[in-house]
DNA sequence: CCCTGATTCGC
DNA sequence: GCGAATCAGG
């Protein structure tokens, strides 16, 4: 299975929306959580925009386990990844000014269930917060930005009605 | 042990 | 670009 237009976009949807690798690789099918990951790493959006820092690896390399089959050929000798600093798509100013009320603007710690965790400025500026209005029911993103998460819905002529499935009905819900 | 994401690197 | 193997941690 290969990384369609859509299912990037379906894992995009599904990183910001808090879900695990894992659970993404289960919905997409097909894919391993790893693949998941890569593939995330590859798109610049870890870390979700937040400076969840899960852990911290060190550059090791004992990577020889693998079936080097006989490296005739010298293949590049590749150094050290660069590191970009993976910006969140952000809002539009205008719309950061217009949907951001300093009344709602929300921590990382307020996030919950029922706030909006739509990314406003720089995550690595201190004025960076989340958008913390109230979430529409069953969505992450309170109902503007989550007309803009969900904007490339009708790219599939087959659901001529409207068949959201990209909501996660209930999550956890025990 | 279960899980999580992070990184490397052969392909 | 892809993702298994591996690492590092909760």
């Amino acid at each position: 299975m290969s990384w369609t237009d859509e299912r990037v976009e379906q894992l995009k949807q599904m990183w910001m929306d808090g879900l695990s690798a894992s659970q993404i690789a289960a919905r997409l099918g097909g894919v391993t959580r790893n693949a998941v990951i890569g593939k995330v790493h590859r798109l610049g959006l870890s870390g979700r925009g937040a400076p969840t820092r899960v852990t911290r690896r060190r550059p090791a390399s004992p990577r020889t386990a693998r079936a080097t089959t006989a490296s005739t050929t010298t293949a590049t000798p590749r150094r050290e990844a660069a590191k970009k600093p993976a910006p969140v798509p952000a809002p539009e100013p205008e719309e950061a000014e217009l949907l951001s009320d300093p009344a709602t603007q929300a921590n990382l710690l307020e996030l919950n269930e029922q706030t909006c965790k739509w990314p406003i400025g720089d995550p690595g500026d201190e004025n960076f917060h989340f958008c913390g209005r109230r979430s529409a029911p069953g969505l992450p993103y309170c109902a503007a930005h989550a007309k803009m998460a969900y904007q490339p819905l009708p790219s599939r002529r087959e659901r001529k009605d409207k068949a959201p499935q990209r909501q996660f009905p209930n999550r956890m819900i025990g």
